[in-house]
DNA sequence: TCCATATGGTCAAGATACTTGACGATATTC
DNA sequence: GAATATCGTCAAGTATCTTGACCATATGGA
């Protein structure tokens, strides 16, 4: 592999966003390769992204719709696979004849288990990494930066 | 809207990985939304991560294959459909009859300007709303977790 | 020089995630 | 009750990414 002496490293990008979006990237591979390696084969990425939005204790469909950014449907496809998966399974809800409660199934609390184990084990090493303080000032930014945009910010789409 | 009361916000994630997903995912909502309205329609987040391993001045195909994380393929498809929006155009490598190389047209570059201009404003909005101190905490840390892992981290798939 | 192997790129097919549009069923409001 | 809104589903299409197979050109060594 030669190094081509007219294509040195003219400046790759280096603003937030995309130090955002490499940084989130890296965290979601490690994170994956993880879970998958403890027998969680089921596990990607965008059902880890919705399985962030249902707590423990699990929650009505229509407001998991609401706090992920994507449209009804789409939460809605998601389900299907996590719930034909064995991951989460859904019911009737008792108080509103339309709607249906989610929740986790004993393999779905096995999966968030085991992902708590994982993230602290990432996280340490990025501690390792960057050093205690490093970390700490990334996560009180990221806080900070996150509730100071909870109102604003855009709608979501296909919610016609 | 009921606020049903055993629904009380039950923990959301807050880790690093779930906070630096949702600020990359905002970020780069943010700038999807500011680039379509500046007339670039056709950008999408996808074809953004390739964009940002493409230097100002071109590049080998075999190279960005090298930098995006993905596999050939896909990157291949990626700039096919770059391509046939006038926003790239591939030249064949004449030192080596095999390769192509990518650069830019001038529509690309065009989009590169706003983009760059679309970055200081998200960037601009990020400071007044945390505060440049935390701001720079942020970058500075983002930038040692990308230096501390350059070189372990997996393999791209695909390139069997 | 010629052959084996590696590299750069393409074609094709399938999986996943997401979008829009249309539509029933139940609640809510007046 | 009737009009309207909400909750969920079905269906079809698009974008992205994956794997596998395949040529064409380079490279390295006998």
């Amino acid at each position: 592999m030669v190094k081509e002496l007219d294509e040195k490293n003219d400046a790759l990008p280096d603003h937030v966003g995309w130090r955002l979006w490499q940084a989130s990237r890296a965290w979601q591979a490690e994170f994956a390769a993880a879970m998958r390696a403890a027998g969680h084969v089921w596990f990607s990425e965008a059902r880890a992204g919705l399985l962030g939005h249902i707590p423990r204790n699990g929650t009505r469909q229509s407001a998991l719709i609401e706090r992920a950014a994507t449209s009804k449907q789409a939460v809605q496809q998601l389900l299907d696979g996590l719930e034909a998966e064995g991951v989460l399974e859904r019911l009737p809800d008792p108080r509103d004849g339309r709607g249906k409660l989610v929740r986790y199934t004993r393999k779905g609390l096995d999966a968030l288990r085991d992902g708590d184990r994982i993230k602290l084990q990432i996280e340490r090493g990025y501690i390792d990494r960057i050093g205690e303080q490093r970390f700490a000032a990334l996560m009180d930014a990221l806080r900070s930066l996150d509730a100071g945009q909870a109102d604003a910010s855009g709608e979501a789409p296909g919610s016609k």
